[in-house]
This record gives structure tokens, C-alpha cells and sequence, in this order.
DNA sequence: TGTAAGTTAGTAAACGTTAACTTGTTCTTG
DNA sequence: CAAGAACAAGTTAACGTTTACTAACTTACA
């Protein structure tokens, strides 16, 4: 349970991790951005670790649904609208809080701490859980080629998302994440869709 | 043109970013794994900076020849075999030198940096660009489906690649990446070649 | 009156970097 | 050919800054 002054400094952290970049999210620019004494961070938060473990965590819960949706198609939905769907929600996501995108792939920037490790690897596994479970029962439905198994569908669908992803991170920006998912969406309904 | 013994120090450095990764890779750390003290280190490099844009400069140079090989395909050679080979060069190249992926996906760890992001951004798009022109190659020569452009194609695999080789350097190399390979190579080869 | 949330002022450790000095090799020149 | 200058590559000892974190104290409020 976070409190509300809890959820203030999550929100400065990841806006500081957005625009500075990681190694910038310091105790001491977090307070500079909250407005408060670098001692006041330790009355919410008993270190650095348990701040970045709520983070990852409060975005687990942020991200995840999204992938949950591709799962829960409706009859009559076909391949394109489930991804059509799925890509749109989360890009908006990611648009609506450009915050997020740096932490969803900060695998690497975490890789080296034992307590965030798992944590992370666990959310990656999680995510492409969903993915190929959704995968499966589409091609149960005949809405999704099965002559390539449902956990690589998902292993290429996640790869080319964060790839499209950390290219726009990495050009701050400066381009329409929406634009690049119609191509994306375009190239996957191709590649997928049942002969 | 690098000395042997900035090539030493170079090979040091990507040891400690391999192993404990590249937060841990410090001037201090690398002056130890060396056997020399800190100074001795500004002996052969000018700076840290200058330090890292060597190590990613000699990355490009062993990196790039695989992607390159795509391109290169001889006549009688099907799409299988060329993506076999340049998904399996790459990957040999990871497995032989473990090192080798902690910086080449290192672009959010590095984001912030002035200096060092457009190297790393150009080299993004210069692997990018090397696949997408393989693509519409083997798409004139008739080898793999031309219903979805070259540029996204590219995208996808290159995706697909890095997913495989974070999820394997998060597992801290504990599966085979060739083994990965073949299922990599499979699906690729189901879809995108030309129905 | 107790507690939650802030403050100031500090800590030790790690960071990249530099100055001044030593040593061994190699190049030049009388 | 030996003397000495030049140089490459190392040393120790410091520098100023930043890191996460803490102790002791104040203030506002239920």
C-alpha cells in the first residue's frame, strides 16, 4: 500500500529517469524535483532500493493489463484488431507517460543489482507469459497461423515492440510512436495471420 | 589505430562490464582487474569517455561484418541457409565472447551521455540499415515474401535478435544461445519466406 | 502528547581526474 | 661508442565532487 506522498516521489523519479536518464535518478535530484531535503525521502522510503522496487513494481501494474487484453478477445474479433488493440494500447501508454518507456526495458541498466534482478527478469518472463499463452489460444481459434509455435510468435511480437520502442526513447521522442505501429501492425498481421 | 596495450585495457574493461556490469566499470575496477594503479590507466586513455567510445568503436568493427553477411549471399543460397548463417555467425560471436553483449545493447544504459549517444545511435541505425538493404535484395531475388517491406522485416528480426540475447545475458549466459538459434531460425524462415 | 514529516549538518565511500615524481628504454649526438 | 636527452609507462598522493545514508533537532497536527 503506497501512501499518497509515496506515489509523489514515484511520480518525480520516473519524470526525472525520463528526461536525465537513469544514472540521474538520485536521491539528490529527487528531492531537488519534489522540492524537499534530500533526509525527507528516507521518512517514505528506507533506502534507494525499496524506491526503485516500488517503481517497477507500481509499473508492473500499469503494463501488464495491457498485454492481459490481447488474451481476453471477444468472438467475432480477428488477428488485426486483437494486435491492432494491444500495440495501440500500450504505445499510448507510453506516449500518455513517456516515463515509463525508461524503465519498461531497464534490464541492462539493473542488470548488475541482486535485489532488482529478479525482480526484473520476472517481469520480462511474465510478459511473455501472456504474450504466448494469448498466442496459443488464437491459433486454437484458427485466427493465427500454428506452424510456428505460439512462444516464438511472442519472442518475435515483444522483440520488435521494444525495439520500436527503444528507438523512440533513444530519439526522445521526437517521432509519433502511433505512426510506427501502424507499420508494425501492418508487418504482423501479414506474418501472422493463417494462410 | 589502438596499442596492445589499449587493447588490454579494453578487453579488461569488457570483462568487468560482462561480469558485474556497466555501472561496476570504473576506472578504479578496471586500474584492478589490470594490475596497475588508476593513473596508469590515463596513461592510454585521455579520459573515460574516451575509454568507452574505444570499446564501442571496436564493437562495431567485429559486430558489423556478420550483418554484412547477409548481404553477401551467393547465388543457389536460399533464405534458410543465409539466415542460418548470419543469426549463428552472430551468436557464435556472443557465446565465444560473452563481453561483447553487455555493450551491444547498451544504448539506455549510455542514453544519457552527449557524447557517447549518437555513436551508439548510429550504429543502431547503421545494423538497421544493413539488414533492410539485405532484405530488399533477397525480396529482387525472389527469396523471401515481398508483401511486407524490407524496412519492417528488418525490424522484426533485429528485434527478435536482441530479445534473445538480453533474455540470455539476463540468465547470465546459462543456456545454450545457439540452441535459441534454432528456433529463432525457424520461425523466421516460415515467415518471411516467399509463399 | 505522540506521531508524521520536515529540517540542518554531517558521515564514509566511490567517482573521475590531476600533479609530481620514478623508472626503463630508445634515439641522438659529440 | 658512450653520454645524455627524450619519452613511454608506471608510481603515490592528493583534488573536488557526488553518492547513499544517518543523527539530532524542529514543527504541525490529531
Amino acid at each position: 500500500m503506497l501512501t499518497q506522498r509515496q506515489r509523489d516521489f514515484i511520480e518525480a523519479a520516473m519524470q526525472i529517469a525520463a528526461e536525465k536518464g537513469l544514472s540521474k535518478l538520485t536521491i539528490r535530484n529527487l528531492a531537488r524535483e519534489v522540492g524537499v531535503s534530500e533526509a525527507a525521502v528516507y521518512r517514505h522510503f528506507p533506502s534507494k532500493l525499496a524506491l526503485l522496487t516500488a517503481i517497477l513494481e507500481d509499473l508492473q501494474t500499469v503494463i501488464l493489463p495491457h498485454f492481459r487484453k490481447l488474451d481476453k478477445g471477444n468472438e467475432g474479433e480477428d488477428l488485426e484488431i486483437l494486435i491492432d488493440g494491444f500495440i495501440r494500447g500500450l504505445f499510448h501508454e507510453l506516449e500518455k507517460r513517456p516515463a515509463y518507456a525508461a524503465f519498461v526495458f531497464s534490464e541492462e541498466a539493473f542488470h548488475t543489482d541482486p535485489q532488482l534482478r529478479p525482480l526484473l527478469s520476472k517481469m520480462m518472463q511474465e510478459t511473455l507469459l501472456v504474450l504466448t499463452d494469448s498466442f496459443q489460444d488464437l491459433q486454437k481459434r484458427d485466427l493465427c497461423r500454428d506452424d510456428v509455435k505460439p512462444k516464438n510468435l511472442a519472442m518475435m511480437l515483444m522483440g520488435s515492440i521494444r525495439l520500436t520502442i527503444t528507438k523512440w526513447h533513444l530519439a526522445n521522442g521526437s517521432f509519433a510512436l502511433s505512426e510506427t505501429a501502424d507499420e508494425l501492425i501492418g508487418a504482423i498481421k501479414r506474418l501472422y495471420s493463417s494462410a
